[in-house]
RNA sequence: GGCGGAGUGGUGAAAUGGUAGACACAGCAGACUCAAAAUCUGCCGAUUGCAAGAUCAUGCCGGUUCGAGUCCGGCCUCCGCUACCA
């Protein structure tokens, strides 16, 4: 049997094995408890790279943990393969997208594959593959039934380069998630998912879910935007109705001057006085044209024209000029703003350049405001003045004051303003889920009818990149009867976001074999929720959002039990080189094939667990993998070393262990208490690792001698071998089996300390005076504090430190530390 | 501007309020070798000292405590998210 370590035959061998055995499938019918553990699927984009490993490494040192420790563990893995690239692709290379997409799945599968990855494969679905996105225009055309699926024109975020439209969770600074070109709005007739219906839910949730990071817990609750305040109708003077506004500052109603509109507000025009219809409009068609984000920077220009109408303060009955702003947005509130120049910094601005009144309603503590000589505005509580009957309260109090009030004199009423908006799910593409709808002159829109499902997505088609999707272009497509009244009507042939497919996968993983139906209940509500979740932070308000919007509608639809999708989630860090995200514009990728087949995928797992914490991100260094690499080398070698001896070893006798076999195997129990620790619950995978290297620099001068100190080599080793197992997989398999075990490590259990080895026999307690290290001494465990006071006073060191000073005060932590308290004199 | 997170050796990083820097990378010295690689051994925060040791040191300033990298208050810097959200 050679003595060098050669990652490739060991690796193929294993694979090969676990696939034929399929180790890793799984099954409801068990006694074992269930454990669900997934981490997010990829975009098979044509191979894996180094975030891809990093995130599947941590997955299966959980995975293989938990299975060792007698759990039943769902790991499955998948494909999130409709959307833009594929078609991209498809254009240049006059090929298909499903040809591309399934090629790259292929490809991506065999590296996978080839990292010894403990997934059950049999669950493996790609979200093109019809018997995947059939089931989701079943849940598309439930949601339509219930209203959670509904159509309207809107102004949405178009990006021009993908020829699409966004979400407003997929436009990122101003610009599109995928290839970054600036957002502009385009009015357009599009579907939509009502995710505010489930605004409350989702934040409140939020609140209950103590798995969760608490920054993507912040990130979703700062996205769904939940502000307290008023909606307060201002009368239109001469007119019979009101403007409403939305305010979450009614303390400062009194102090509101004039008002302003959103140029899209759609009473702008009709407020608008007849000599001023011509500068308004061209206002107004100004502003449209002005794409979104230098409208919404901080530093644009704030800019607005009078519609030459006012209406009246509800309380102060002062005429307020009602005037279109730029500023203000039609999608948020009202689209109607009370402005406050005194208390709010962009009506100030505004105020000062349209010379509008200032009229102070809140004084700082201790401080009087002057209305002509304030820079800025005050925003901040205080004492309200100026305010009628107000004059002296508290403005934090003064809010629910004059909510009452105005309530009370139904001016107005307390809302709640969400900022989340609902969900824009169609695109004008070609790979995606149709959306199976119909348009018929005479009954509308009419959803395709259960039995006619899955509407296809036909294969022959032409991509030219013109003219935008090419299912539009497809007379055979578009053209249908209409399942009402059997006339010629036209098909839906915009698809369905990307992100509807990842919203609920790992509910279809429960049970992808499943023909008759969305979900196997009995199945899904067996394996949900998902008891551990693994991905990129960069999804904290994207997927991770909508997947819990997705569960909690299939929830009330009947489907699944479950109220949240993921109990615990781990979002790991970027992998970095030289101090940037390794990304090929940069030039600073490793290649995940080059690195296995190098070093094997087994050093490729241990070094991107080792160098940092998951959560963290990792700092590339070849030399590190180096240093990993070595590490086995040095397993390989001292098992290969101590073969002969530990294979003819007797079990361990504790009673008969000398002082030396006891140290050694206390160090061993001691490792396996920590790593079990490490690993269960806190995923301190790198301190995990860096105990397994701490105990082989202790085994590795151990000299064989008596019978009982080869038995205890060979539990230590066999230790080794089953604490690293989780980690690399590959070696740890190999040596197991050639240590003589019958029974593969893949169906072995995880090992346990014993309580009586990691009893320690000494300690090493530390003596400070004043909380300075002065000295050391060893005692045998147990000693009392009583002792160790007088063992501490008596110590050389120690008394050459108190000499001459009195001793104020002394105290003792039994087994570790002394600390003496003393004063000069 | 708002909200989060983080700041520790040359580097990646460790430390339930109790020995700061485990483990590793790099570096230095030595063993083996004709030589090199590999491997093994030792050293490896700064200042000072022949040494034993001493002093300083976890972004900065203060506080709580017998004792603070860790807890509290105030700043500085970096990163992330969000942002004319009324």
């Amino acid at each position: 049997m050679e003595h060098k370590y050669v990652p490739k035959d060991i690796e193929e061998k294993w694979q090969l094995r676990w696939e034929n055995d399929k180790t890793f499938k799984v099954s409801e019918e068990t006694d074992k408890p269930k454990y669900y553990l997934l981490e997010m699927f990829p975009y098979p984009s044509g191979r894996i790279h180094m975030g891809h490993v990093r995130n599947y490494s941590i997955g299966d040192v959980v995975g293989r943990f938990k299975r060792m420790r007698g759990f039943n563990v769902l790991h499955p893995m998948g494909w999130d393969a409709f959307g833009m690239p594929a078609e991209n692709a498809a254009i240049q290379n006059k090929s298909h997208p499903a040809t591309w997409t399934y090629e790259n799945i292929a490809y991506m599968r065999s590296q996978l594959k080839k990292m010894g990855l403990s997934y059950d494969w049999d669950r493996e679905l790609a979200t093109c593959d019809l018997e995947y996105y059939r089931w989701e225009q079943k849940i598309f055309l439930e949601m339509f039934a219930r209203g959670l699926a509904y159509k309207k024109t809107s102004f949405v975020n178009w990006c021009p380069t993908c020829e699409t439209v966004l979400a407003n969770e997929q436009v990122e600074d101003g610009g599109c998630w995928r290839c970054d070109s600036d957002v502009s709005l385009k009015e357009l007739d599009q579907w939509f998912f009502r995710i505010t219906n489930y605004a409350e839910e989702l934040l409140e949730n939020t609140f209950k879910l103590p798995g969760w990071p608490e920054r993507v817990l912040v990130m979703q609750r700062n996205w769904i935007g939940k502000s307290f305040g008023c909606e307060i109708d201002f009368p239109i003077e001469n007119g019979a109705d009101a403007i409403r506004v939305f305010t979450t500052r009614q303390d400062t109603v009194f102090g509101a001057t004039f008002m302003s509109l959103a140029p899209e507000h759609p009473r702008a025009m009709e407020l608008t006085t007849a000599d001023r219809r011509e500068s308004v409009s061209a206002f107004i068609d100004k502003i449209r044209k002005t794409d979104r984000i230098k409208r919404t920077a901080d530093d644009f220009e704030k800019e607005g024209i009078f519609t030459g109408s006012y209406c009246l303060n509800p309380l102060t009955k002062a005429r307020m000029p009602i005037f279109l702003a730029n500023f203000v947005l039609m999608d948020y509130g009202t689209g109607a703003v009370m402005a406050v120049p005194t208390h709010d910094q962009r009506d100030f601005e505004f105020a000062k350049k349209y010379d509008l009144p200032l009229k102070v309603v809140i004084q700082p503590q201790g401080e009087t405001l002057d209305p002509s000589t304030m820079s800025e505005a005050f925003t901040d509580s205080g004492i309200m003045s100026n305010s009628g009957t107000f004059d002296g309260m508290k403005s934090d109090d003064a809010k629910e004051a004059i909510a009452d009030y105005l309530q009370s004199r139904s001016a107005g009423t307390k809302t709640v303003n969400f900022r989340l908006r609902d969900w824009g799910i169609s695109r004008q593409r070609y790979w995606g889920n149709p959306i199976p709808v119909i348009y018929c002159d005479v009954c509308g829109v009419v959803p395709v009818p259960e039995q006619d499902l899955p509407v296809v997505l036909p294969r022959d088609v032409v991509f030219t990149g013109e003219g935008g999707s090419p299912l539009a272009q497809m007379e055979s497509f578009v053209r249908c009867a209409c399942p009402s009244c059997g006339r010629a009507a036209r098909r839906e042939t915009d698809t369905m976001d990307t992100f509807v497919q990842s919203s609920w996968y790992f509910l279809r993983y429960c049970c992808p074999d499943y023909q008759d139906g969305i979900l196997d209940r009995d199945r899904v509500d067996y394996w949900m929720s998902v008891d551990q979740y693994i991905g990129g932070i960069e999804h904290a308000v994207l997927h991770l959002l909508y997947a819990r919007f997705f569960t909690k509608v299939l929830r009330d639809l009947g489907y699944i039990a479950a109220d949240e999708p993921f109990t615990n989630l781990l979002t790991q860090g970027m992998v970095i080189k030289d101090g940037a995200k390794m990304s090929k514009s940069k030039g600073n990728v490793v290649d995940p094939d080059s690195l296995i087949k190098k070093y094997g995928s087994d050093t490729a797992r241990l070094f991107s667990l080792f160098a940092a914490p998951p959560e963290k991100d990792l700092d590339w260094n070849d030399q590190g993998v180096e240093g990993s690499f070595r590490f086995l080398n040095r397993i390989w070698k001292l098992v290969h070393d101590r073969l002969d001896e530990i294979k003819g070893a007797a079990p361990v006798d504790v009673a008969s262990l000398g002082p030396t076999e006891r140290a050694l195997r206390r160090a061993v129990h001691k490792t396996i208490r920590k790593v079990t620790e490490d690993v269960e619950g806190r995923f301190h995978f790198n301190t995990a690792i860096a105990s397994v290297m701490e105990l082989l620099n202790t085994l590795q001068p151990a000299e064989p001698g008596t019978p009982q100190s080869s038995a205890v080599m060979r539990e230590a080793l066999q230790s080794v071998i089953l604490l690293m197992a989780p980690f690399v997989p590959h070696i740890t398999e190999e040596l197991w089996q050639r240590m003589g075990n019958t029974v593969p490590l893949s169906q072995t259990g995880w090992p346990e300390y014993d309580r009586n080895a990691v009893v320690d026999e000494e300690v090493t307690v530390v003596v400070q005076v004043n909380g300075k290290l002065r000295s050391k001494i060893t005692v045998v465990s147990g000693t009392s504090e009583g002792e160790l006071e007088s063992l501490a006073l008596a110590d050389e060191k120690v008394v050459s430190f108190i000499a001459g000073k009195t001793v104020r005060k002394v105290i003792c932590v039994q087994g570790k530390l002394v600390n003496i308290v003393v004063e000069q004199g």
